[in-house]
Formats: structure tokens, sequence, C-alpha cells
DNA sequence: AAAATAATTTAGGATAAGCTAAATATTATT
DNA sequence: AATAATATTTAGCTTATCCTAAATTATTTT
């Protein structure tokens, strides 16, 4: 079935997209903690968000979740709303500091697209937000064409990578030094059901490159 | 049980508020026919109403309903939002005439006292929304309705339009398309008992309008 | 590597607000 | 006053999202 967005989704899907700054992988007792219910809700919740078409979420048993495009794509629509909220609460309507947040965390899942255009204008379509975070412009949106994550491949399979959805340093270096980087071309080798590890080859390039399963999920690709 | 208010109960209490502008008792097909909701959905609903403290219906089985203070005090204030903000969104945010009866209906239950009271602020504490309708003030007052609507004028009769109270978007943009808006003046060129239909002009304009039976029942004048 | 601890999932309920179908009350027509 | 037509209510289901308690899986400690 075809998702309907209520609130409640679009509070997992920002919760999600938040703690997935430090891992794309985010576990269940962090979104629970972060949304004040129980983990045994969350389990629930995302049980169904993976099941949905188009899935708004990956999910793996007793690891975690992390964030499809399309979930990816509804969170920043999400994140976009709120932080525009904060700053006009702030800067049209005087609210103070303090008030802005949870004023906007009701607001977000009800203003249409228009009013988001229009307070955006009245604004001056600002970069970023009163307390500094940036605002996800109108079209940052995720690329329309259909992309899965290397963990979904099979052995055989050719791909060329799109994006890493990731801010560690130390892991972006380690994919760049060996050439793994958006635009590039790959084939799969091998995969160890074991350890969960996905062995890759560079189009190109002699060496295979092992990963692991925390990464394989927040490298996204396109078929070919 | 104390009332939590969700947001469909603040939706019964406005409903059942506007359809006592007629009759103070209002009838369950009445609600069910506005709300667009089945009859057997508002017999429930209304009998939870009438069941919490302080109850915020009178109820009569196979009668009706009849707002409590509490229940009406709720309507208020909940109307007091919903006309704050449709003159917000326009005069504020640019929103046409007819979009902001849409968005106003879903934020009314999320906005806070503080941005209602803002808001408030920065129109200069309106008396009447964009429709024309009034704005209940800040301690709940009683708004009075004690106007003539079209259907009562006779042919020859000049007036001033009041208010439209209508949320059917298309009528709205028709009207405003024809200049029909509050504050504008008409004169009425000829009526047709045969199909109730109205003739009218606005004042400086060429054109003549003609309204049917269902709309003019709904469009509120004073009379020059 | 076994036991202890922690995290996660399953199973079974609760509540809110809608629905349909059947039962009952009210009103209108003959 | 009996019947027909309407309106309303009751009873029982559905979906969404939460809950608790018990079962299971993963991780850490010894």
């Amino acid at each position: 079935m075809r998702a309907t967005l209520t609130h409640a989704i679009e509070d997992y899907l920002k919760i999600i997209y938040d703690l997935s700054v430090i891992d794309a992988w985010v576990s269940t007792s962090q979104i629970a903690k972060a949304l004040e219910v129980k983990p045994a809700s969350v389990t629930g919740m995302i049980q169904k968000l993976a099941a949905v078409t188009p899935p708004l979420v990956e999910y793996r048993k007793h690891y975690g979740v992390i964030l499809t495009p399309e979930g990816e794509r509804v969170a920043l629509e999400i994140i976009r709303h709120h932080r525009l909220l904060e700053t006009f609460l702030h800067e049209t309507l005087g609210f103070d500091w303090d008030a802005v947040h949870a004023e906007a965390d009701r607001l977000e899942h009800v203003i249409s697209e228009e009013f988001e255009e229009r307070i955006a204008q009245v604004l001056g379509d600002p970069t970023h937000d009163p307390h500094g975070d940036p605002i996800p412009d109108r079209d940052l949106q995720m690329p329309v064409h259909a992309t899965t994550c290397l963990s979904e491949l099979r052995v055989g399979q050719q791909a060329r990578i799109e994006r890493v959805r990731n801010d560690n340093c130390e892991l972006l270096r380690y994919l760049s030094e060996r050439g793994l980087l958006p635009g590039v071309e790959i084939s799969i080798l091998d995969y160890s059901p074991f350890d969960d590890n996905l062995y890759l080859q560079v189009q190109g390039r002699p060496e295979s490159i092992v990963l692991g399963p925390r990464i394989t999920g927040q490298i996204f690709v396109e078929l070919k």
C-alpha cells in the first residue's frame, strides 16, 4: 500500500534523519528515546515504514533502520517546514528564542506548500534558521530516478554510485582512496552472508574492496 | 473524565456553533452532512461530548444537541483562531481570498495562544475576517449575527455586502471574480420566482450576476 | 564459551474516530 | 390509526498509534 503521511510518520522520519548525522543506521532505542515512546512502539512503526510503497526506510531486524531516498525526501520536506517556521515565528512574529521550537513542531505537519513558499518569500529565502541550522532549499529534494543502496545488490550486478550519505570523514577518505566516488561504476564480486561483507570492484581498477554492512547501507547506487 | 480537546472534538463544536445560527438545537444529520461523516459516527461523538466533564453539549436522544456554555467557549476560541488566521493569511501572507479557508481549517487546531495573540497584534486586533465574518474578541464574547441575507431583498433594493458564510472555494472564487466581496455595494435587478434566481449588479460594474437560492441565503448584507 | 546484561521484537490490549448493517424511533401519508 | 418513509441509535469492525509483559537476540563480562 501507498503511504499516507500521518504526523506520526513524519515525526519518525524527521527524527531518523536527525539521528543519522552520526551513523546513517539508527537504532530502535535511539528513536524511542528521542520521540519519548517505548521501544516496542518504535519497532511497530519502523516495520510499517519499511513495508509501505515506496519504502521510507530500510529495516534490518535487531540492527536498525536507514532512510531510503524517498524517506529522506520526506524528512527534508518536514525539516524545511520546521526551520522556515522557526525563522518566521522569530523574525516576523517576534516569538522568543526558546518558544519557536515547540510551535514549529506542531505547525510543520500542517502547513501547505503555498504557506511554505509564502513565508520563504516574506523572509527572503533564508538559508539558515535562528539556531543557525541550514534550511534545505526548495528543490534540494532527492533526485527523481529510483536508487537502491549497495547492500541490496547481488553478486555479478553492476551499478553506478549515486551518492554517499554520511558525514564521517574517515569513511569518506577510505572510500575516495579506493576511487569509490559518485559517478563511478562498480560491480559486485562476492558477498559473505556470515559477516555481511560485500566484495566489489571499481571499473578499470584491479583491486577488490571489502565493505561492511554499516557502510553498504549508506551508499546509494543506480542499477545498470 | 475531563475532556482532551482533540481536533475532531474541536471540529464538532465549531460546526455545531455554526449550525446553531438558525436553531440552537442541531440534529445528528445536519452535523453529519456538514462534517462529511456518517450519522452513526456523529451519534458516537456527541454522546462523548455530552459525557465528558464538564459537558460540552447537552444531548437529547432522537432530537439533537445544544452547546453548553463550556462548549460554546471552546467553539468561539476555535472560531477566533480560524478567522484571525484567515485574515492573517490574506493580509500578511498574500493568500487569495478563496484559499484561506482550507489552510485555516488545519492551522486553527494547532496554533498556541501566543501565536493567536501575535497575529492579532500584527493585524491590529481586527474585528472582521476577509469574508466579513466577525472575529470573537479575546475574552470570547458572542459575536452578534444580526444581518439580513441576500435572499430577503426585493427588486430595486440596494445593500452593502457584509459577509459570505461559505467554505466552498469555487463559489468564493466565482464571487470574487465578479467583484462580489464584503464591503461592495449592490443593487437587486430582478428576481425569478420560478427558479428562485436573483439577478443583481455590483455598483460601478456593467454586468449583471445571477445567483441561485443556495447562495443567496449565505450572503449577508446591510441594507442601504 | 557460558552466564549475565542489554536491546529488540512479539503478542496482546487500549483508545480515538471513523465505517456498515441492523434495530428502533419519529414523522408524514394515506 | 396503520403504514411508509426518514432519522437516529446500537452493535460490531477497522485502522492508527500507543502501551505492557514476555520472549528472543545481541553484546559484554568473567
